[in-house]
Order: structure tokens, then C-alpha cells, then sequence
DNA sequence: AACTAGGCT
DNA sequence: GTATAAGCCTAGTTG
């Protein structure tokens, strides 16, 4: 919304077209903008989606999410306060006052003031021991560690979420917080979320939620998310064909179970949880084109076993593995990657002599038609959802759409038809694609983001 | 501006 | 010998 050029300039152009206003002209920008498509054959992703949701993404930042400020407020002393108890702590155990924010006087500390050993810790570009959250696990023992940890959590997310929202709340009179959306913001069809980032909201720890506690919806409305359930690997088992995935789907089986069953051999019935997670670390390694060390890093297994089992999962998911070799090839002559939509993605560098930059673009070539379909799809539902909403004069008061993060919509609904809002809703996402198998997604209400 | 770190899907 | 999983945005330190 705000001036990102190229963004207002599609949403300026979007309303032109799609609503044809003689007295003012069409901007110049868009006969440039008509041949590079052409050129660069994306006209039909402008024309079906980027054209179309940029009113729709315009929509959402002007409506905003509404923050309990009060809830903020308290949240930031809380905060405060721990912090710096956490501080005094760090100090006396450290037996120094130091900036705990800068990562190389931390590292001073750590390492030579308190000589914790240093085996297995790597050091960063510059030389510096590294203290980021992977190297302090392996020296864990040492008590200073844990606060530490704490430490950094409590203050990323007052410094990063409560403060700048806080303030930002301040400024609207409603106390609804307004997101900026890119559409171009990404190379493979993702939306990005900026000024603030609502895409990258906290959810994982206790402050995480107490944080969400603090989006909340208007009085006589209530929050809903709708979540497509595994999306990406939908997307995967239907674009590489593999008939096992597809069928785990069909059937609505738990697909990290199956894997693991067939990974490890055993019947889905006798799956442990931990057997799940490996499963689950190995599907969406797959994805991201994951090899046998990153995987071994993960999971802690040795790279031999992480080997056995990268293998074992190709043997199983034999589709898959012939459908990203053929990316790789595909790419590899045309220089660029493209996605069932024709949206595309250059990456030349796939045939670089430096086997560690095309390996990089191998893997951004056998993820791009994955992530950039399901984002693509998730577009698609956001307009069928908005033309149908319209129909029922809906849209914008009775149902507002608020964010969109990656395979989630967040909407705020009138109370008084929200059951019916819900299936609707729910109904335009599951269909808003057509795969080999189908689309599902997960429904949840209340009164905040946390109790989704 | 580069670097380190860490939040999300 | 070293790093090694895709895509983003933001905050703080350092030089």
C-alpha cells in the first residue's frame, strides 16, 4: 500500500482493467509491463492471478488486524522485567558486564573468559566462535548456557513483535495494524509481508503465544483460520505422479505415518512417535532437495543411516525421486524451472562449475514447482473466496479477509453467520484447484490468534 | 552495508 | 578440508 512501485502500479493498473474508468487513462507503465509478459510468457499468471488479487491484497491492508493494546502493553513490562532479572543473572554467573546482544563480545565470554570447550562449535565468517542457538546446544551443560537461551528468546520477540506493534497500534485509531503484501516479493510465488511482517508472527513458545493473545477480533466477530492440511506435499505426490503418495491421500491417511511405516518397515499400526518424526523430517527434507548429512544433522543419526534411509525413501517414493531428476534435466537445458502454471523461475547457475552453487540451484529447482503451485493455489482461493463473499454482500463487513500466510487464511467474521462463513470459505479453498488428490483444509475459531 | 541471529510457513 | 534443506522479514552490532 504503500510505495513499493511496482506494486501500486499493478494495483493501479488491476483496477483499470477490471473496472474500466473512460475518464481516467490506462498508466504508460502498463504497455511496458504487456510485452515483458508476453516475452517472459507469464500473461497467464497476470491475467488469472496476479491481476486479480492485487485489489484484494489492497483490501487486506487497509482493513488491517485489530491488536488489544492493553494486552501489548502489560506483554512489553512482563517482558521487561524478566529480562532483566534474566540480565543480572547472566552477569553475575559471567562474572562481567557485557552487551549480550553483540554475538562476538558473547562469544568473548563463553569461550575465553568462562574457557567452556569449544569442540564441535564452528566459528562464523568473520572468525568468531558462533553463539546461535544450534552452537550453544552442543555446550549445554555449562549453566550460563540456558539463560542465555532464554535470554535471546524474550528479547527477539519484545524487540521484533511487542514493540514495533505496540506502536504501530498506537497509530490507528481502531488499533488494527496494517501489513504491507508484496506480490513480486518473491521468486517463487509466495506473497511476502513487510512494514509489519505479519507472515512471521511468533507461535512456537510460551511468549509466542502469549503474543498471539493479542490479535484478536472485533466485537461481534470472531477470528477464523483455514488451513490446507500438508499442501506442498499434495502438490508433490500429484505433480510427480507417485501412485503410493497419492494414494496415502485418497485415503486421507496421516502421511508422515505411512512413510514411516515404510521406511522402517513396519505396519502403520505399530508407528512410534518418534518414527513419525523422522518421518516427518525426512518429507519435508524431500522437498527441499534435503541430502543424507543435513539429514543426519536433524535427526541425529549417523550419515550412513541417513543414507540407508534417503534411499529407503526413494525406493518407496520411487516417482518422486525420477520426477526430480527430471527438474534437474529439464532445468539444467532451459535455464529456468516453471511450475504447473507456467509461473517461472530462472536459475542459470544451475550449470555453474562450482558444484556448491548448482547444487544450491538443484535444490531451488526441484522446490520451486512445489512452493510456487501451492502458493498459486492459495492465490486462486483468496479471489474465488473474494467473488464469492462479494455475491453475498459480504465482503468487507461481515467477513473481511485479514492475512495470508503461505497455506493459511485468516479471516474476522460477524458472528451471526459465521457457521455458514466457515463452510463457504472452507469450500472455495478445497476446490479452488484441481490435483490427483484432493484438497483439505482445517477450520478453527476464537476470540484470539492463540486459541486458533 | 555486512554480519549474526532468529521469527514464520 | 568445509559446509551441506526451500522461501521470506527484522533487529542489533560492528566497522
Amino acid at each position: 500500500m504503500k510505495d513499493d512501485t511496482l506494486e501500486s502500479q499493478k494495483i493501479e493498473i488491476a483496477k483499470w482493467l477490471l473496472n474500466p474508468d473512460k475518464q481516467q487513462k490506462l498508466p504508460d507503465e502498463w504497455n511496458q509491463l504487456k510485452e515483458r509478459l508476453k516475452k517472459e510468457g507469464l500473461e497467464k499468471i497476470f491475467h488469472e492471478i496476479e491481476l486479480p488479487l492485487a485489489p484484494i491484497l489492497e483490501e487486506m491492508e487497509k482493513i488491517g488486524i485489530k491488536v488489544d493494546l492493553e494486552i501489548l502493553e502489560r506483554l512489553s513490562k512482563k517482558m521487561a522485567k524478566e529480562l532483566d532479572a534474566l540480565v543480572k543473572i547472566i552477569y553475575k554467573k559471567a562474572g562481567a558486564v557485557f552487551n549480550l546482544n553483540s554475538p562476538k563480545q558473547l562469544s568473548e565470554i563463553l569461550f575465553e573468559k568462562l574457557k567452556i570447550d569449544t569442540a564441535g562449535v564452528p566459528k562464523t565468517k568473520t572468525g568468531i566462535r558462533s553463539t546461535d542457538a544450534a552452537a550453544l546446544e552442543k555446550i549445554k551443560n555449562h549453566p550460563i548456557v540456558d539463560l542465555i537461551l532464554q535470554y535471546r528468546e524474550l528479547f527477539k520477540i519484545r524487540s521484533t513483535y511487542v514493540e514495533p506493534l505496540k506502536k504501530l497500534a498506537g497509530l490507528d485509531a481502531k488499533h488494527r495494524i496494517h501489513t504491507q503484501f508484496l506480490q513480486t516479493g518473491t521468486v517463487t510465488g509466495r506473497l511476502a509481508s513487510q512494514n509489519p511482517n505479519l507472515q512471521n508472527i511468533p507461535i512456537l513458545s510460551k511468549w509466542g503465544t502469549e503474543l498471539r493473545k493479542a490479535f484478536v477480533a472485533e466485537s461481534g466477530y470472531t477470528l477464523a483460520s483455514f488451513d490446507y492440511s500438508q499442501i506442498e506435499l499434495r502438490v508433490l505426490a500429484s505433480v510427480a505422479g507417485d501412485p503410493k503418495m497419492i494414494e496415502a491421500f485418497q485415503n486421507d491417511l496421516d502421511i508422515h505415518i505411512l512413510t514411516a511405516s515404510q521406511v522402517f518397515n513396519v505396519d502403520t499400526k505399530e508407528v512410534s512417535k518418534d518414527q513419525r518424526r523422522f518421518a516427518k523430517t525426512l518429507n519435508f527434507g524431500i522437498i527441499y532437495g534435503m541430502g543424507p548429512d543435513a539429514f543426519a544433522r536433524n535427526t541425529g543419526l549417523t550419515r550412513e543411516e541417513a543414507e540407508n534411509f534417503i534411499s529407503e525413501y526413494f525406493n518407496d517414493f520411487l516417482e518422486v525421486k525420477r520426477w526430480q531428476e527430471k527438474i534437474i534435466d529439464k532445468t539444467r537445458r532451459l535455464g529456468y524451472v516453471e511450475n504447473l502454471n507456467g509461473r517461472k523461475r530462472w536459475l542459470p547457475e544451475i550449470i555453474s562449475m562450482n558444484q556448491r552453487i548448482a547444487r544450491e540451484a538443484e535444490r531451488a529447482a526441484i522446490n520451486m514447482p512445489i512452493q510456487g503451485l501451492a502458493a498459486d493455489i492459495i492465490k486462486l482461493a483468496m479471489i474465488k473466496i473474494a467473488r464469492k463473499l462479494k455475491e453475498k454482500n459480504w465482503w468487507n463487513d461481515k467477513t473481511r479477509l485479514l492475512l495470508s500466510i503461505h497455506d493459511e487464511l485468516l479471516f474476522e467474521i460477524s458472528n451471526d453467520i459465521l457457521k455458514e462463513a466457515i463452510a463457504l470459505i472452507k469450500n472455495e479453498m478445497e476446490s479452488a484447484y484441481k490435483l490427483a488428490i484432493p484438497l483439505k483444509v482445517e477450520a478453527a475459531y476464537g476470540e484470539n490468534w492463540a486459541e486458533l
